[in-house]
DNA sequence: AACATATATTCCAAAAAAAGAATATGGAGC
DNA sequence: GCTCCATATTCTTTTTTTGGAATATATGTT
């Protein structure tokens, strides 16, 4: 029962479901993450971190990067269904549909070049 | 996604759950739920305000009592799913299985008996 | 070693949720 | 009308959750 209601409580946030959603589609680091979301890198780590607490994602190491997956065949029954059930509870959302349409143009990469642009508009300005 | 999201949060308190695991064997009013859980009325009450809020429960008036029910074939696919599975997936739990072997003791009536045999014990105690 | 990047953690303030006590409402019966 | 009972609401306090800023860790690079 307590476990139940912590899972309930980690599907409660919006943000969470928006990650769970995400890494439905595939797995993906904390910045990548933080780029779908929009929001501080600390936020996403914390909710991953509750988001694996509870059973419903697994981490993974990659160099300096750590990759987060949907876990698969969880012992409780609950998750799996739960986890099967948002996608298509889910799919006409606007927000999830928005979610999904910006997926696809996430990179590991893309805050560095956004750096290297605004980099760059700051040294236009200043020239 | 904000409906879902508060459907969750519905079903992420103990007490919470366990009103549905009770109102899904049958309807009870607000009196028999409170023997039930062994919480204040007031605190009955508002849980079944949340839970009719988003969609879980109707309440239907009797008399002065209040009788509390499943909604079935709510228009939100994952209402009627996630009622259905809490079934299964919190049959083997010790604490909703005290609540079914506590169940068939509610009634109505049982407050009112149980305020009799406290009169008579308090009696016998001044005599 | 110094430094940059990716991530995690801590600390603090704000917001939301929950419990408890007291009180209000509303129907039933006298 | 008044009184009793079932239920709802309000108000206050406490606890939990959330987000933000700053900082720490860890890995890779030069």
């Amino acid at each position: 029962m307590d476990e139940f209601v912590k899972v309930m409580k980690a599907l409660s946030d919006m943000n969470r479901v928006k990650i769970l959603m995400a890494l439905q589609q595939r797995s993906m680091c904390v910045c990548e993450l933080q780029q779908l979301l929009e929001v501080p890198q600390p936020t996403v780590s914390k909710h991953l971190k509750l988001l694996e607490a509870c059973g419903l994602l697994r981490r993974t190491k990659d160099g300096s990067w750590v990759n987060y997956s949907i876990v698969k065949g969880s012992r409780r029954p609950y998750v799996s269904i739960l986890l099967a059930g948002l996608q298509h509870w889910l799919e006409d959302d606007p927000q999830i549909i928005e979610l999904q349409q910006k997926l696809p143009q996430i990179h590991r990469s893309l805050i560095v070049s956004e750096c290297a642009e605004t980099e760059k508009r700051a040294d236009a300005m200043e020239g």
